[in-house]
DNA sequence: ACGAAATATGACATCGTTGTTATAAAACCG
DNA sequence: CGGTTTTATAACAACGATGTCATATTTCGT
């Protein structure tokens, strides 16, 4: 079925298929270990003979497989696997970019799989990225359960979990003070004479959720504020339920005069809610997003970027350095304060 | 180097190491080739033997080597490459999500790679994607030639353009209507009565920019109205330079009524600037982006997702069809009229 | 029950590269 | 100048899988 039962009979450049090395090593009448030599580059090589080899290799156009090195070289990829929810979210695919550039630095490639946030779809992906040998994996789990890793895991892949920790298996991870974020922000709207704050996130079952949902209960308790299930929104499915809880708060008869949103979807549901009704409503968000600035969003902000830099930065050391022990990286979360947690405040005062 | 010159006395599990197709096969007393069919799947085994190749395979945590397949198997990966200018782009992340997601249905991967909008850098990406066997490649080209992949077309790997034509190389493209956008969106503004319109975008050495600057152009003057330099607005830098061009044009003596953004970035530009200066102009973007909206701001609007199945689409039709002469799809561009063309509009009158 | 066809399995070569080990040629040393 | 070291190159096996082809086994028709 192959079309290359080339035979060895001409020296000149194929007609077709690609050149392999031995095709460049004839051409350049050397063995195809000399070619090899050349190309590795820290080997020595007479400086005539690499220049025929290069010249040989230009000549036909030659490119090294990725596949055959790799292979031989014990299935050491250059590839790193990032699994995620969903590019479609600026979270994750600030991640992405920030994986992809600390990735490239070291001249390493990325490979992105999405879980559209489904456990079943995680351990496929994970598993197939795994038996595409790549390197380490990146994953921002879905899964309540990871232990199907510690195979993999013991065989001395890298693999590093991002945002939330991994169930039922130590590895690194690289999380969030979610907690403390969310006390800060729900602190500075008490400061400002907030009482009625309701806090508004989609997920609650997202360890990352949750944790910002004690933040709130914690400072709201402290302040001596008894906490309401009519305050607490948080709808399982996304969006839309996101954009009906904010309306509904709204309309209400006793409406809070504070939100704290829980995620970056929630504050772009809070503009267009608010402008739809032309209700106003101060507000505090979880996750900095394009235009808060302009405005005059407040957020409990953090350096995505920098986490996905992190969790690049500790695949790699465990790459290089298999024996150490799990780590778990913590970026902190500062509040940046706009103007939309003051009292009274509204998205058309600027 | 490698420590698997494990001998082959033990009929157990190997106590380290990554269970190799051979193992499988020894646990399950079959020969290698027996193994090998049981998960190619497709072929007659026993159904006796197929169940314990694949007990021994769970035994053993057996996973197949993709590398080694594939290169057995002519190097047909199921990975496509997908270079693109920079993930923090929403335009480009949306088409990277898009992209993967159809790949994704076909069983295929995606491997990303940035250009930072570097000629140089891009014909790096390329040929490391290619060196890594990838079934076909999609580029958002940056250099000003791609007549070096002209070889690797001629070997058989599709390659598909995306957002700009390939120059001085025939190839599968997927392109914008950005002149007849640009022209619809300067003649609204034209009937709603604006005069005095601003052409504002960075980057006008990019082809895609230069059309949408000719379809004002053309509606200007068929408007019978005189271009000004002064109008356009078309920094080469990015970000920075877009806000202050936009600060310039409101604080002029005799600014606009109305401006036309080029792309995503100068729409966010547009809402920052306004606002900080709180004055108020007519505006229609290029792109739509998160909260255009729920801010009331209009758009040459074009379904990125979609340009990215097609890119999609046309790689893989390529790769199972490799005759087939290349095609250039244009996918069309929709005005959204959300308010922000009218005359007197600002921002914060929702 | 016998030969033919169908089915199940295995031995071996091979994909394109690099690691290992051997050897030829050049350089060095007293 | 003989012998040792160094340098450059090559022959060959191996990485982990699959394709080819051969062979053992079963099934079947008559």
């Amino acid at each position: 079925m192959h079309p290359k039962t080339k035979k060895p009979a001409e020296v000149t450049v194929p007609a077709l298929g690609r050149a392999r090395m031995s095709d460049v090593a004839r051409l350049a009448g050397v063995s195809t270990k000399t070619a090899s030599r050349v190309f590795a580059g820290d080997e020595k090589v007479a400086d005539k003979t690499k220049q025929n080899v290069l010249e040989a290799a230009a000549r036909l156009r030659y490119r090294p497989n990725v596949l055959a090195r790799n292979l031989r070289s014990g299935g050491a990829t250059k590839t790193v696997g990032l699994v995620i929810g969903d590019l479609a979210n600026p979270f994750y695919f600030k991640l992405a970019a920030a994986i992809e550039r600390e990735l490239a630095k070291q001249g390493m490639n990325l490979i992105v799989g999405t879980t559209e946030d489904s456990p079943e779809i995680e351990v496929q992906v994970v598993n197939a990225m795994l038996s595409q040998q790549v390197r380490a994996v990146i994953i921002v789990p879905v899964a309540s359960d990871q232990s199907y890793l510690e195979g993999e895991q013991q065989l001395g892949t890298p693999l590093v979990f991002l945002d939330r920790k991994a169930v039922n298996l130590v590895a690194d991870s690289i999380c969030l003070s979610n907690l403390e974020g969310a006390k800060l922000a729900t602190e500075e709207l008490l400061s400002k004479g907030h009482k009625r704050i309701a806090f508004v996130a989609a997920r609650p079952n997202l360890s990352t959720i949750s944790e910002r949902l004690n933040g709130y209960r914690q400072a709201m308790l402290t302040a001596g504020i008894t906490l309401t299930e009519e305050l607490e929104r948080l709808p399982v499915e996304s969006e839309l339920a996101i954009e009906n809880e904010i309306r509904e708060l709204l309309l209400s008869k006793n409406p809070p005069t504070a939100i704290l949103g829980g995620n970056n979807r929630t504050s772009v549901a809070f503009v267009k809610i608010t402008r739809e009704l032309e209700k106003s409503c101060s507000y505090i968000g979880f996750d900095d997003f394009e235009l808060a600035d302009a405005l005059g969003i407040s957020v409990v902000s953090f350096d995505v970027p920098e986490m996905g830099k992190q969790a690049t930065r500790l695949a790699i050391s465990k790459i290089n350095n298999p024996g150490v022990k799990p780590r778990s990286i913590r970026v902190e979360t500062v509040l940046i304060k706009r103007g939309s947690e003051q009292k009274n405040w509204s998205l058309s005062s600027a």
